[in-house]
DNA sequence: ATTAGGATGTGTATTCTTTCACAAACGAAC
DNA sequence: GTTCGTTTGTGAAAGAATACACATCCTAAT
Protein backbone atom coordinates (compact mmCIF):
# COMPACT_ATOMS: atom_id res chain seq x y z
CA UNK A 1 0.00 0.00 0.00
CA UNK A 2 2.91 2.42 -0.10
CA UNK A 3 2.68 2.92 -3.86
CA UNK A 4 0.10 5.18 -5.34
CA UNK A 5 -3.08 3.45 -6.40
CA UNK A 6 -4.11 3.97 -10.03
CA UNK A 7 -7.10 6.21 -10.50
CA UNK A 8 -8.71 3.63 -12.73
CA UNK A 9 -8.82 1.29 -9.77
CA UNK A 10 -10.39 3.97 -7.60
CA UNK A 11 -12.99 4.61 -10.25
CA UNK A 12 -14.20 1.02 -10.04
CA UNK A 13 -14.60 0.90 -6.28
CA UNK A 14 -17.87 2.85 -6.23
CA UNK A 15 -19.21 0.44 -8.81
CA UNK A 16 -18.34 -2.49 -6.60
CA UNK A 17 -19.88 -0.75 -3.63
CA UNK A 18 -23.08 -0.14 -5.49
CA UNK A 19 -23.30 -3.78 -6.57
CA UNK A 20 -22.68 -4.92 -3.00
CA UNK A 21 -25.47 -2.69 -1.75
CA UNK A 22 -27.74 -4.25 -4.29
CA UNK A 23 -26.76 -7.74 -3.17
CA UNK A 24 -27.55 -6.78 0.41
CA UNK A 25 -30.97 -5.58 -0.66
CA UNK A 26 -31.50 -8.93 -2.29
CA UNK A 27 -30.79 -10.57 1.03
CA UNK A 28 -27.40 -12.00 0.25
CA UNK A 29 -24.62 -11.99 2.85
CA UNK A 30 -21.66 -13.46 1.07
CA UNK A 31 -20.38 -13.14 -2.47
CA UNK A 32 -17.37 -14.00 -4.59
CA UNK A 33 -15.25 -12.20 -7.13
CA UNK A 34 -16.82 -14.43 -9.75
CA UNK A 35 -20.35 -13.51 -8.88
CA UNK A 36 -19.53 -9.81 -8.73
CA UNK A 37 -17.67 -10.05 -11.98
CA UNK A 38 -20.55 -11.75 -13.72
CA UNK A 39 -22.93 -9.06 -12.56
CA UNK A 40 -20.69 -6.21 -13.56
CA UNK A 41 -19.22 -7.61 -16.72
CA UNK A 42 -15.72 -7.47 -15.27
CA UNK A 43 -13.27 -10.33 -14.86
CA UNK A 44 -13.00 -11.84 -11.43
CA UNK A 45 -9.24 -11.44 -11.49
CA UNK A 46 -9.65 -7.73 -11.95
CA UNK A 47 -11.90 -7.44 -8.97
CA UNK A 48 -9.54 -9.42 -6.77
CA UNK A 49 -6.57 -7.40 -7.88
CA UNK A 50 -8.37 -4.12 -7.35
CA UNK A 51 -9.39 -5.08 -3.83
CA UNK A 52 -5.95 -6.44 -3.04
CA UNK A 53 -4.56 -2.91 -3.23
CA UNK A 54 -6.27 -2.19 0.04
CA UNK A 55 -5.90 -5.46 1.89
CA UNK A 56 -7.21 -8.98 1.92
CA UNK A 57 -10.91 -8.63 2.45
CA UNK A 58 -11.93 -12.11 1.43
CA UNK A 59 -11.48 -15.64 2.65
CA UNK A 60 -10.22 -18.41 0.42
CA UNK A 61 -12.80 -20.99 -0.38
CA UNK A 62 -15.58 -18.75 0.90
CA UNK A 63 -15.47 -15.39 -0.81
CA UNK A 64 -16.32 -12.02 0.67
CA UNK A 65 -18.58 -11.20 3.56
CA UNK A 66 -20.64 -8.46 1.96
CA UNK A 67 -21.25 -6.32 5.03
CA UNK A 68 -17.56 -6.29 5.85
CA UNK A 69 -16.44 -5.55 2.31
CA UNK A 70 -18.92 -2.70 2.00
CA UNK A 71 -17.62 -1.20 5.21
CA UNK A 72 -14.04 -1.46 4.02
CA UNK A 73 -14.80 0.11 0.67
CA UNK A 74 -16.70 2.92 2.33
CA UNK A 75 -13.71 3.68 4.44
CA UNK A 76 -11.31 3.58 1.54
CA UNK A 77 -13.55 5.93 -0.45
CA UNK A 78 -14.18 8.09 2.62
CA UNK A 79 -17.91 7.76 2.22
CA UNK A 80 -18.55 6.24 5.62
CA UNK A 81 -19.10 9.84 6.69
CA UNK A 82 -21.52 12.45 5.32
CA UNK A 83 -20.41 15.24 3.02
CA UNK A 84 -21.80 18.71 2.58
CA UNK A 85 -22.00 20.05 -0.93
CA UNK A 86 -22.94 23.34 -2.55
CA UNK A 87 -24.84 23.59 -5.78
CA UNK A 88 -24.22 26.50 -8.12
CA UNK A 89 -26.93 27.20 -10.67
CA UNK A 90 -30.66 27.15 -10.09
CA UNK A 91 -31.92 26.81 -13.63
CA UNK A 92 -33.64 23.75 -15.03
CA UNK A 93 -30.66 21.57 -14.43
CA UNK A 94 -29.82 22.91 -10.98
CA UNK A 95 -33.44 22.56 -10.09
CA UNK A 96 -33.49 18.91 -11.10
CA UNK A 97 -30.37 18.26 -9.10
CA UNK A 98 -31.80 19.98 -6.04
CA UNK A 99 -34.87 17.79 -6.21
CA UNK A 100 -32.98 14.57 -6.76
CA UNK A 101 -33.13 12.43 -3.66
CA UNK A 102 -30.28 10.15 -4.64
CA UNK A 103 -27.57 12.43 -3.29
CA UNK A 104 -28.55 12.69 0.33
CA UNK A 105 -29.66 9.06 0.32
CA UNK A 106 -26.05 8.22 -0.25
CA UNK A 107 -24.44 10.72 2.08
CA UNK A 108 -24.02 13.84 -0.02
CA UNK A 109 -26.04 16.73 1.36
CA UNK A 110 -26.67 19.84 -0.64
CA UNK A 111 -26.61 22.54 1.98
CA UNK A 112 -26.97 25.60 -0.18
CA UNK A 113 -27.83 26.69 -3.69
CA UNK A 114 -26.41 29.74 -5.46
CA UNK A 115 -27.48 31.66 -8.53
CA UNK A 116 -26.89 35.11 -9.93
CA UNK A 117 -30.30 35.80 -11.41
CA UNK A 118 -32.02 38.57 -9.47
CA UNK A 119 -35.43 37.03 -9.84
CA UNK A 120 -34.35 33.69 -8.40
CA UNK A 121 -32.44 34.92 -5.38
CA UNK A 122 -34.44 34.58 -2.21
CA UNK A 123 -36.84 32.11 -3.78
CA UNK A 124 -37.06 28.57 -2.58
CA UNK A 125 -35.67 25.68 -4.59
CA UNK A 126 -36.89 22.44 -3.11
CA UNK A 127 -36.07 23.03 0.57
CA UNK A 128 -33.25 25.47 -0.12
CA UNK A 129 -33.14 29.24 -0.26
CA UNK A 130 -31.39 30.44 -3.37
CA UNK A 131 -28.47 32.62 -2.39
CA UNK A 132 -26.70 35.24 -4.49
CA UNK A 133 -23.42 34.27 -6.12
CA UNK A 134 -21.71 37.12 -4.32
CA UNK A 135 -21.91 35.10 -1.13
CA UNK A 136 -20.56 31.88 -2.61
CA UNK A 137 -16.95 32.51 -1.68
CA UNK A 138 -17.72 33.43 1.89
CA UNK A 139 -20.12 30.55 2.39
CA UNK A 140 -17.72 27.93 1.07
CA UNK A 141 -14.90 29.25 3.18
CA UNK A 142 -16.92 29.54 6.37
CA UNK A 143 -18.49 26.11 6.12
CA UNK A 144 -15.28 24.51 4.93
CA UNK A 145 -16.99 23.00 1.89
CA UNK A 146 -14.85 20.67 -0.19
CA UNK A 147 -17.32 19.54 -2.83
CA UNK A 148 -19.38 21.57 -5.28
CA UNK A 149 -21.66 20.89 -8.21
CA UNK A 150 -21.77 23.27 -11.14
CA UNK A 151 -25.00 23.55 -13.12
CA UNK A 152 -24.65 26.91 -14.81
CA UNK A 153 -24.45 27.65 -18.56
CA UNK A 154 -21.16 26.70 -20.18
CA UNK A 155 -20.15 30.36 -20.55
CA UNK A 156 -20.06 30.88 -16.80
CA UNK A 157 -18.77 27.54 -15.64
CA UNK A 158 -15.06 28.36 -15.66
CA UNK A 159 -15.60 31.54 -13.71
CA UNK A 160 -17.67 29.70 -11.12
CA UNK A 161 -15.02 27.02 -10.90
CA UNK A 162 -12.36 29.65 -10.28
CA UNK A 163 -14.38 31.13 -7.45
CA UNK A 164 -14.97 27.72 -5.91
CA UNK A 165 -11.33 26.77 -6.11
CA UNK A 166 -10.22 30.02 -4.59
CA UNK A 167 -12.59 29.42 -1.72
CA UNK A 168 -11.10 26.00 -1.07
CA UNK A 169 -13.25 23.52 -2.97
CA UNK A 170 -11.28 20.43 -3.93
CA UNK A 171 -13.85 18.39 -5.85
CA UNK A 172 -16.18 19.61 -8.56
CA UNK A 173 -18.96 17.74 -10.25
CA UNK A 174 -19.48 19.67 -13.44
CA UNK A 175 -22.76 19.42 -15.32
CA UNK A 176 -21.89 22.24 -17.69
CA UNK A 177 -20.90 20.91 -21.12
CA UNK A 178 -17.40 22.33 -21.05
CA UNK A 179 -13.98 21.33 -19.84
CA UNK A 180 -12.73 23.17 -16.82
CA UNK A 181 -9.16 24.01 -16.06
CA UNK A 182 -8.29 23.79 -12.41
CA UNK A 183 -5.03 23.75 -10.48
CA UNK A 184 -3.28 20.58 -9.43
CA UNK A 185 -4.93 18.93 -6.48
CA UNK A 186 -8.45 19.89 -7.49
CA UNK A 187 -10.55 17.11 -8.92
CA UNK A 188 -13.22 17.50 -11.57
CA UNK A 189 -15.72 14.98 -12.82
CA UNK A 190 -17.97 15.64 -15.77
CA UNK A 191 -21.56 14.73 -16.42
CA UNK A 192 -22.76 15.28 -19.95
CA UNK A 193 -25.25 12.66 -21.05
CA UNK A 194 -25.00 13.72 -24.66
CA UNK A 195 -21.37 12.62 -24.68
CA UNK A 196 -22.49 9.14 -23.71
CA UNK A 197 -25.07 9.10 -26.45
CA UNK A 198 -22.58 10.27 -29.04
CA UNK A 199 -20.24 7.56 -27.97
CA UNK A 200 -22.88 4.92 -28.57
CA UNK A 201 -24.09 6.18 -31.92
CA UNK A 202 -20.67 5.37 -33.31
CA UNK A 203 -21.55 1.71 -32.99
CA UNK A 204 -25.03 1.96 -34.45
CA UNK A 205 -25.07 0.49 -37.90
CA UNK A 206 -26.87 2.22 -40.69
CA UNK B 1 -8.52 1.80 -40.93
CA UNK B 2 -9.17 -1.93 -41.31
CA UNK B 3 -8.36 -2.68 -37.66
CA UNK B 4 -10.92 -2.10 -34.99
CA UNK B 5 -10.66 1.21 -33.26
CA UNK B 6 -10.32 1.09 -29.46
CA UNK B 7 -13.41 2.17 -27.58
CA UNK B 8 -11.33 4.50 -25.45
CA UNK B 9 -10.51 6.44 -28.60
CA UNK B 10 -14.17 6.64 -29.54
CA UNK B 11 -15.00 7.89 -26.07
CA UNK B 12 -12.74 10.88 -26.53
CA UNK B 13 -14.13 11.99 -29.87
CA UNK B 14 -17.27 13.56 -28.41
CA UNK B 15 -15.06 15.50 -26.04
CA UNK B 16 -13.04 16.83 -28.93
CA UNK B 17 -16.20 17.67 -30.78
CA UNK B 18 -17.58 19.58 -27.83
CA UNK B 19 -14.37 21.56 -27.48
CA UNK B 20 -14.39 22.37 -31.17
CA UNK B 21 -17.94 23.63 -30.94
CA UNK B 22 -16.87 25.85 -28.10
CA UNK B 23 -13.98 27.22 -30.15
CA UNK B 24 -16.37 28.00 -32.97
CA UNK B 25 -18.58 29.90 -30.58
CA UNK B 26 -15.56 31.88 -29.54
CA UNK B 27 -15.05 32.86 -33.15
CA UNK B 28 -12.00 30.75 -33.89
CA UNK B 29 -11.61 29.00 -37.22
CA UNK B 30 -8.39 27.06 -36.89
CA UNK B 31 -6.80 25.20 -34.03
CA UNK B 32 -3.95 22.82 -33.29
CA UNK B 33 -3.53 19.61 -31.36
CA UNK B 34 -1.54 21.63 -28.84
CA UNK B 35 -4.28 24.13 -28.25
CA UNK B 36 -6.93 21.45 -27.95
CA UNK B 37 -4.72 19.45 -25.64
CA UNK B 38 -4.10 22.40 -23.39
CA UNK B 39 -7.81 23.07 -23.11
CA UNK B 40 -8.72 19.48 -22.42
CA UNK B 41 -5.80 18.46 -20.30
CA UNK B 42 -4.76 15.82 -22.83
CA UNK B 43 -1.43 15.49 -24.58
CA UNK B 44 -1.27 16.79 -28.11
CA UNK B 45 0.20 13.50 -29.28
CA UNK B 46 -2.82 11.69 -28.02
CA UNK B 47 -5.16 13.91 -29.94
CA UNK B 48 -3.20 13.52 -33.13
CA UNK B 49 -3.04 9.78 -32.75
CA UNK B 50 -6.74 9.52 -32.01
CA UNK B 51 -7.65 11.55 -35.06
CA UNK B 52 -5.20 9.68 -37.24
CA UNK B 53 -7.32 6.55 -36.87
CA UNK B 54 -9.86 8.16 -39.14
CA UNK B 55 -7.68 10.00 -41.58
CA UNK B 56 -5.45 13.03 -41.84
CA UNK B 57 -7.67 15.93 -41.00
CA UNK B 58 -4.99 18.49 -40.35
CA UNK B 59 -2.36 20.31 -42.29
CA UNK B 60 1.25 20.42 -41.24
CA UNK B 61 2.38 23.81 -40.13
CA UNK B 62 -1.19 25.06 -39.88
CA UNK B 63 -3.24 22.75 -37.73
CA UNK B 64 -6.90 21.86 -38.12
CA UNK B 65 -9.65 23.80 -39.81
CA UNK B 66 -12.28 23.64 -37.10
CA UNK B 67 -15.36 23.52 -39.31
CA UNK B 68 -13.92 20.68 -41.34
CA UNK B 69 -12.75 18.68 -38.34
CA UNK B 70 -16.13 19.04 -36.66
CA UNK B 71 -17.84 17.77 -39.77
CA UNK B 72 -15.52 14.78 -39.97
CA UNK B 73 -15.99 13.90 -36.32
CA UNK B 74 -19.74 14.20 -36.66
CA UNK B 75 -19.68 11.74 -39.50
CA UNK B 76 -17.46 9.31 -37.67
CA UNK B 77 -19.72 9.43 -34.62
CA UNK B 78 -22.82 9.34 -36.80
CA UNK B 79 -24.20 12.47 -35.21
CA UNK B 80 -24.43 14.49 -38.40
CA UNK B 81 -28.00 13.15 -38.52
CA UNK B 82 -30.76 13.40 -35.91
CA UNK B 83 -31.71 10.50 -33.64
CA UNK B 84 -35.02 9.62 -32.09
CA UNK B 85 -34.98 8.36 -28.54
CA UNK B 86 -37.52 6.99 -26.11
CA UNK B 87 -37.49 7.77 -22.43
CA UNK B 88 -38.75 5.20 -19.94
CA UNK B 89 -39.68 6.51 -16.52
CA UNK B 90 -41.64 9.67 -15.77
CA UNK B 91 -40.72 10.20 -12.13
CA UNK B 92 -38.57 13.03 -10.84
CA UNK B 93 -35.61 11.93 -12.85
CA UNK B 94 -37.48 11.18 -16.03
CA UNK B 95 -39.22 14.47 -15.68
CA UNK B 96 -35.95 16.35 -15.41
CA UNK B 97 -34.63 14.55 -18.47
CA UNK B 98 -37.78 15.34 -20.44
CA UNK B 99 -37.41 19.02 -19.65
CA UNK B 100 -33.72 19.16 -20.41
CA UNK B 101 -33.14 21.06 -23.61
CA UNK B 102 -29.59 19.83 -24.14
CA UNK B 103 -30.61 16.64 -25.89
CA UNK B 104 -32.56 17.99 -28.82
CA UNK B 105 -30.13 20.90 -29.12
CA UNK B 106 -27.55 18.32 -30.03
CA UNK B 107 -29.62 16.10 -32.24
CA UNK B 108 -31.22 13.62 -29.87
CA UNK B 109 -35.00 13.93 -29.87
CA UNK B 110 -37.12 12.33 -27.22
CA UNK B 111 -40.19 11.28 -29.14
CA UNK B 112 -42.09 9.44 -26.45
CA UNK B 113 -42.16 8.86 -22.70
CA UNK B 114 -43.33 5.68 -21.01
CA UNK B 115 -44.30 4.90 -17.43
CA UNK B 116 -46.35 2.23 -15.71
CA UNK B 117 -47.98 4.34 -13.03
CA UNK B 118 -51.72 4.56 -13.67
CA UNK B 119 -51.96 8.11 -12.44
CA UNK B 120 -49.23 9.37 -14.75
CA UNK B 121 -50.38 7.71 -17.94
CA UNK B 122 -52.16 10.12 -20.22
CA UNK B 123 -50.76 13.14 -18.42
CA UNK B 124 -48.41 15.52 -20.12
CA UNK B 125 -44.73 15.60 -19.31
CA UNK B 126 -43.19 18.66 -20.86
CA UNK B 127 -44.56 18.41 -24.42
CA UNK B 128 -44.96 14.62 -24.32
CA UNK B 129 -47.91 12.42 -23.51
CA UNK B 130 -46.98 9.74 -21.03
CA UNK B 131 -47.70 6.33 -22.55
CA UNK B 132 -48.25 3.06 -20.72
CA UNK B 133 -45.35 0.62 -20.57
CA UNK B 134 -47.45 -1.99 -22.26
CA UNK B 135 -47.05 -0.10 -25.51
CA UNK B 136 -43.28 0.31 -25.24
CA UNK B 137 -42.42 -2.78 -27.23
CA UNK B 138 -44.78 -1.96 -30.07
CA UNK B 139 -43.74 1.66 -30.24
CA UNK B 140 -40.05 0.92 -30.36
CA UNK B 141 -40.52 -1.70 -33.03
CA UNK B 142 -42.81 0.40 -35.19
CA UNK B 143 -40.70 3.52 -35.07
CA UNK B 144 -37.46 1.59 -35.40
CA UNK B 145 -36.00 3.21 -32.31
CA UNK B 146 -32.37 2.38 -31.61
CA UNK B 147 -31.70 4.48 -28.54
CA UNK B 148 -33.46 4.56 -25.18
CA UNK B 149 -32.97 6.22 -21.82
CA UNK B 150 -33.92 4.42 -18.65
CA UNK B 151 -34.98 6.50 -15.66
CA UNK B 152 -36.94 4.03 -13.58
CA UNK B 153 -36.16 2.73 -10.07
CA UNK B 154 -33.26 0.28 -9.89
CA UNK B 155 -35.60 -2.64 -9.22
CA UNK B 156 -37.30 -2.28 -12.58
CA UNK B 157 -34.38 -1.26 -14.74
CA UNK B 158 -33.30 -4.72 -15.85
CA UNK B 159 -36.80 -5.66 -16.86
CA UNK B 160 -37.20 -2.46 -18.86
CA UNK B 161 -33.85 -3.09 -20.50
CA UNK B 162 -34.94 -6.58 -21.50
CA UNK B 163 -38.09 -5.22 -23.10
CA UNK B 164 -36.15 -2.56 -24.96
CA UNK B 165 -33.57 -5.01 -26.22
CA UNK B 166 -36.21 -7.42 -27.38
CA UNK B 167 -37.85 -4.61 -29.31
CA UNK B 168 -34.60 -3.78 -31.07
CA UNK B 169 -32.95 -1.04 -29.07
CA UNK B 170 -29.17 -1.10 -29.46
CA UNK B 171 -28.06 1.72 -27.19
CA UNK B 172 -29.23 2.41 -23.66
CA UNK B 173 -28.43 5.39 -21.50
CA UNK B 174 -29.13 4.11 -18.02
CA UNK B 175 -29.81 6.56 -15.21
CA UNK B 176 -30.84 3.82 -12.78
CA UNK B 177 -28.11 3.11 -10.25
CA UNK B 178 -27.62 -0.49 -11.25
CA UNK B 179 -25.62 -2.49 -13.75
CA UNK B 180 -27.58 -3.94 -16.60
CA UNK B 181 -26.84 -7.14 -18.38
CA UNK B 182 -27.54 -7.03 -22.08
CA UNK B 183 -26.63 -9.26 -24.99
CA UNK B 184 -23.60 -8.72 -27.17
CA UNK B 185 -24.09 -5.90 -29.61
CA UNK B 186 -26.19 -3.78 -27.29
CA UNK B 187 -24.43 -0.81 -25.77
CA UNK B 188 -25.08 0.62 -22.33
CA UNK B 189 -23.78 3.80 -20.79
CA UNK B 190 -24.33 4.68 -17.19
CA UNK B 191 -25.07 7.97 -15.50
CA UNK B 192 -24.83 7.95 -11.74
CA UNK B 193 -23.50 11.21 -10.38
CA UNK B 194 -22.98 9.72 -6.95
CA UNK B 195 -20.36 7.39 -8.41
CA UNK B 196 -18.42 10.41 -9.57
CA UNK B 197 -18.65 12.01 -6.16
CA UNK B 198 -17.51 8.86 -4.43
CA UNK B 199 -14.57 8.66 -6.74
CA UNK B 200 -13.48 12.15 -5.79
CA UNK B 201 -13.90 11.80 -2.05
CA UNK B 202 -11.14 9.20 -2.11
CA UNK B 203 -8.72 12.01 -2.81
CA UNK B 204 -10.04 14.42 -0.23
CA UNK B 205 -7.67 14.62 2.69
CA UNK B 206 -9.01 14.65 6.20
C1' DA C 1 14.20 30.93 -53.82
C1' DT C 2 15.51 30.11 -49.46
C1' DT C 3 15.07 29.94 -44.75
C1' DA C 4 12.76 29.77 -40.23
C1' DG C 5 9.17 28.41 -37.33
C1' DG C 6 5.54 25.44 -36.53
C1' DA C 7 2.42 21.57 -36.79
C1' DT C 8 1.04 17.05 -38.41
C1' DG C 9 1.21 11.98 -38.71
C1' DT C 10 3.49 7.91 -37.13
C1' DG C 11 7.00 4.20 -35.85
C1' DT C 12 9.02 3.11 -31.58
C1' DA C 13 9.63 3.04 -26.69
C1' DT C 14 7.65 3.27 -22.43
C1' DT C 15 4.29 2.89 -19.17
C1' DC C 16 0.03 1.32 -17.55
C1' DT C 17 -3.71 -2.40 -17.28
C1' DT C 18 -5.51 -6.62 -17.61
C1' DT C 19 -5.30 -11.46 -17.73
C1' DC C 20 -3.24 -15.78 -16.59
C1' DA C 21 -2.40 -19.38 -13.66
C1' DC C 22 -1.27 -21.35 -9.43
C1' DA C 23 -0.01 -21.93 -4.42
C1' DA C 24 -2.28 -21.45 -0.25
C1' DA C 25 -6.27 -21.70 2.42
C1' DC C 26 -10.97 -22.69 3.73
C1' DG C 27 -15.35 -25.54 4.56
C1' DA C 28 -18.07 -29.41 4.00
C1' DA C 29 -18.61 -34.15 3.61
C1' DC C 30 -17.40 -38.47 4.78
C1' DG D 1 -8.48 -36.54 9.60
C1' DT D 2 -8.47 -36.62 4.90
C1' DT D 3 -10.19 -35.49 0.64
C1' DC D 4 -12.54 -32.60 -2.66
C1' DG D 5 -14.31 -28.56 -4.61
C1' DT D 6 -13.93 -23.85 -4.29
C1' DT D 7 -12.00 -19.18 -3.84
C1' DT D 8 -8.61 -15.84 -2.65
C1' DG D 9 -4.33 -13.13 -3.38
C1' DT D 10 -0.51 -12.41 -6.36
C1' DG D 11 3.74 -12.83 -9.15
C1' DA D 12 4.55 -13.02 -13.96
C1' DA D 13 3.03 -12.65 -18.79
C1' DA D 14 0.46 -10.52 -22.13
C1' DG D 15 -1.85 -6.88 -23.98
C1' DA D 16 -3.26 -1.88 -24.46
C1' DA D 17 -2.67 2.80 -24.20
C1' DT D 18 0.19 6.73 -23.93
C1' DA D 19 4.21 9.50 -24.69
C1' DC D 20 8.29 10.33 -27.30
C1' DA D 21 10.65 12.07 -31.08
C1' DC D 22 11.39 13.01 -35.63
C1' DA D 23 10.79 13.07 -40.74
C1' DT D 24 7.80 15.56 -43.48
C1' DC D 25 5.24 19.22 -44.87
C1' DC D 26 3.26 23.93 -44.79
C1' DT D 27 3.24 29.17 -44.49
C1' DA D 28 5.20 33.41 -44.29
C1' DA D 29 8.86 36.41 -44.46
C1' DT D 30 12.92 37.90 -46.43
Amino acid sequence: MPTEIPDIVISRLPVYLRALERLTQEGQEVTSSHELGRRLGISSAQIRKDLSHFGGFGKQGTGYKIAFLKEQLRQVLKVEREWNVVLVGAGDLGSAIAHYRGFSDRGFHIISVFDNSAEKIGRKLSTYDIEPMSQLDEFVTEHDIRIAMIAVPAEHAQQVADTLVKAGVKAILNYAPINLSVPEGVHVQYIDPVLHLQRMTYYLSE
